[in-house]
DNA sequence: CGCATAGTTGAACTCTCTCAACAGCCGTGG
DNA sequence: CCACGGCTGTTGAGAGAGTTCAACTATGCG
């Protein structure tokens, strides 16, 4: 089985996240480009593949046929989609900046869970990870005011990306699809924020977390601005 | 590693779901009995074992300091709870019956995976179950109308139950902390659904659909009662 | 029977949405 | 280089869905 493969080309992930050294298993993996505002699987798709970004960043979401749209969550490089329990995808999925990623065969992959043990593990390991932060994100959508949905947002964001400006690759509209909001409230919450010296805009997908504390404060509803 | 394991008493699960034959692994469970009302996990505990229900509901639950609730999900006969990529349990479990459970230890279900490679593949689809459960709830949490979600919730439980008039295990006030709402806001629907002849309400821990079909209408955002 | 708990109903309020106008940015073409 | 149009984001005013607070009713248990 292991060998009749296609080997990906030189794409190499982090090591840090789970899905660490999928790319090294049997070197299933294949290398796609996709550009920005591209979509790269829809809603209602057979699941044939799993994806591992290298670059770029996508948003997996669901729709509503009025228009509704929620956002499940961004992705970006060592993020993994395409892993769930059906047969078809629950979600759709699209790159909103350039994006670079590695597609595995699932059939494949699985496959390979019978002769590496470890692999099936990881891949539990990967799914339960997905779940606690969808679970945690049940709470911010159920129960959380607006200034605490985008402060918990915007926490969430720096932790990833760890410098000390966070670059915004979606858009207002995504934000608010993410959050449960509109994009009127996602922009004036902005605002207030910055007011109260909590951020600052540079620009429109930049944001610099000025009082970490009082965000904090905020995201867990001890605080209104 | 096999040997050592204490074996679980006589409860057999149905073939159906994805945990089927987790009690047969290596016959690792133990039996456990739980009263209603009771805590079986904390937010925060180590997580030492994964459950599997046997007869009974649960709640499992993320709570705020200030009190307000998100409840994750109801799981019952058949379902497993304990699955998680951390190591302490990001949510807390209440029995709302009163419920029977096997009990697993975690490190020894996993240590099995090296052994078993199907038990591997069996707990990533059962995490990815609950993946696929959990973004749809978001859906509903961040993007449903209260009509729209209490419509969702009972066809869900009809799914579930496949009886002709659905038992509510749960409070009014589980209900409104599962969907996001308030316990009036979930009160004046019911009402609301019973005057339309969608529903009736026998007594209060009984739902009977009258009109499925409109109920579905309801829940995709396609009528309004 | 009486109390405690759970659920229902009403009225007022509020947060967020909706609708609408405006401002800022960016690429294109003159 | 600036004018233009298109797109994204901001701001304001008014409306509405759901919450809050409070009173009331029903149910179950000692």
């Amino acid at each position: 089985m292991a060998t009749s493969l296609i080997l990906h080309q030189d794409h190499r992930i982090d090591i840090e996240k789970p899905c660490e050294n999928l790319p090294e298993q049997a070197g299933l993996g294949v290398t796609i480009k996709v550009g920005a505002g591209q979509t790269i699987v829809i809603e209602g798709d057979p699941i044939d593949h799993y994806f591992v970004i290298v670059s770029g960043t996508v948003r997996l979401y669901k729709a509503v046929v009025d228009g509704r749209r929620q956002i499940i969550d961004f992705f970006g490089p060592t993020d993994c989609f395409g892993l769930t329990g059906l047969d078809e995808h629950a979600y759709s999925v699209e790159a909103i900046t350039d994006v670079v990623m590695i597609r595995y065969p699932r059939q494949r992959l699985e496959a390979v869970i019978g002769v590496k043990p470890d692999l099936g593990r990881q891949l539990f390991r990967m799914a339960c990870t997905e779940l606690d932060q969808a679970r945690r994100q049940m709470l911010l959508l159920g129960r959380k005011s607006a200034e605490e949905r985008l402060a918990s947002f915007l926490l969430g964001l720096a932790e990833r990306q760890s410098h000390g400006c966070i670059e915004l690759a979606m858009s207002r509209q995504d934000i608010a699809d993410y959050l449960g909001l509109t994009i009127e409230t996602v922009s004036r919450i902005f605002t207030r924020f910055k007011r109260a010296h909590l951020i600052d805009l540079p620009d429109r997908h930049s944001v610099v977390l000025m009082d970490s504390e009082q965000l904090e404060a905020l995201a867990e509803g001890s605080l209104t601005v």
